[in-house]
DNA sequence: TATCCTTACGGAATTCGTAAGCATG
DNA sequence: CATGCTTACGAATTCCGTAAGGATA
């Protein structure tokens, strides 16, 4: 047995059954892999693969049962790679962050502004995606850590920390009707065509419910995945944009006000996350106590060694 | 990276960094395992020993931290490998069951002969020591599980499952005044020399915990690893006995009698332990079953999932 | 001086890529 | 017939054990 046969496995999954592809991500021949897989299975005793004829179309039940052990066992791997390196090279090495547009584009400035000025060696490697695609990165290892408001909660095998509450904003040009002084209420909201985020992005959960509750129906003209998009088309007038109260800013939108909704829509709660038994080296600890404080390194490695809360 | 070396690494530190005893653990040349070694630190970037000239002395802190890593891959190898064969041969492989004497002597019988007619194929190979010696076997991966009354809750790499509770009698020749019909008393019996286990095995401790809270100090004459040895002296009226009550059988035991001695002692509980991580085939469970029916492998499954839990 | 680790060297086994073969949609 | 897996083979590399060297208690 050995770490190039647990790879192909890992990675013939993770291509969908395409060995051809995993020799091209593994830098090696097809041959190869085809190989490597046939042996491990000799050794094992037991075939971990699905072949319809020659070709390979799924896991068998050992298979399905053996794969998470061969993760856990690559996730090491990296683990003792980056534990190591702590050491060599305690303030050099890659911090690699995968968040959703909101957050890279407002959350995220600041922390990484004064991680870059504590750690100028490390480089930062910023990875923008849906939800779903920050949480497939921290299962892939290809991230270290994962920030995100939506989705983060549903995988098993990541570990999720809250970093910070926030609510929604709504946002129209400087003479709309909206801005009389009057409350703010769901039902004045609904006369108006609305502009927000696209389902699963930045709390759009949370803005559905909130109308689903009362019965009402919006007229949503135009979704988005980030608050710019949103906030382009409320200046064009498409609609009333709603967007993160963050995502405002009085200084550049200038041809935008903004009214608070965060009695309209529920709390928002963006989460910080991590594979679970992922290392994480010195630093990383520091980005998340720069990005969260009250995320200290105590507080997220005790998160890591309980697996099972969700605080 | 491969495996060779990080067995080299783990069985050094179990050798007391001895690479020539490490050579013949593993079977291969002691230049091999030097160079395993080196190897390994050559790539990780890092020292993992300490060295006094050219002598492994000890873990630096890197290495100090890596070593649970390590431990954990090879485990999951172990586990890898049991999964397949958990496949591959249903019903055949090897329980290596680590236990005290207590249990191997007088709990283990029935359930390794149901056991066996269950699984004919099944190689059973059971090791007796001491509850420490059967923590240390859990921890090297050479035992599946261990059943102990005392001390395996003090680790931390293991998880602990209540089996049964017990309680002590006191043994005496037939013709014994201690048999007059008197209620036992920690005072009437601290008048007798005592034989009984010795210190950390069979509930010794709850023996010593009784007599310190009453202020009485026993004289004991003569302690043991077993009840066996025990028993013997007792018949010899070198002084009382005190054993586990599951140790005394009337048809047996012909020239002495039991006297309960439950209401002197604390209660004790067996307990089963596996180390946390590693893989229990699927007769494993059978046999924890037949064992202590209360252990499905249900509840075996979710403790080995929750690490926290001591119940 | 005995123990124990390192370095040096050579043979053996392994590994891996190329090329050819064959099944499937 | 294009895609995709397997088998065959040879070269290069890696691996490992023996033997010799050097440091320490």
């Amino acid at each position: 047995m050995n770490f190039q046969q647990l790879r192909s496995v890992r990675e013939a999954v993770r291509r969908g059954f395409n060995l051809t592809e995993v020799a091209h991500a593994l830098h090696t021949s097809q041959p190869g892999v085809s190989r490597q897989i046939r042996e491990l299975e000799d050794e094992l005793g037991v075939e971990l693969f699905v072949r319809a004829g020659k070709r390979l179309t799924g896991l068998t039940p050992p298979g399905d049962q053996l794969l998470p052990i061969v993760e856990r066992l690559l996730c090491d791997v990296d683990n003792l790679r980056n534990a190591a390196q702590d050491y060599a090279s305690q303030d050099s090495g890659t911090l690699s962050i995968a968040a959703t547009h909101s957050q890279a584009r407002y959350a995220l400035p600041s922390a990484v502004k004064d991680f870059r000025a504590l750690f100028p060696r490390v480089t930062l490697s910023l990875h923008q995606g849906s939800p779903q695609q920050v949480a497939a990165m921290l299962l892939a290892g290809e991230a270290d850590i994962g920030i995100a408001t939506e989705a983060l909660t549903q995988y098993e095998q990541l570990t999720t920390l809250p970093c910070y509450r926030w609510t929604h904003s709504v946002v129209v040009p400087p003479n709309h009707p909206l801005l009389d002084g009057a409350p703010l209420t769901l039902e004045r909201l609904s006369r108006f065509p609305i502009v927000t985020y696209d389902a699963g992005y930045t709390g759009r959960t949370h803005i559905d419910e909130a109308f689903a509750q009362q019965a009402i129906h919006p007229q949503i003209v135009l979704t988005a995945m980030d608050a710019d998009v949103i906030k382009t088309y409320a200046e064009l007038e498409l609609g009333v944009g709603i967007v993160a109260s963050i995502a405002f800013d009085e200084e550049r939108d200038r041809n935008l006000r903004a009214i608070d909704a965060g009695h309209l829509f529920a709390v928002n709660l963006t989460r910080l996350a991590f594979r679970k038994g992922h290392f994480l080296r010195g630093y990383v600890y520091s980005f998340i106590e720069t990005f969260a404080p009250s995320l200290t390194r105590a507080v997220v490695e005790q998160a890591q060694q309980s697996p099972d809360e969700n605080a």
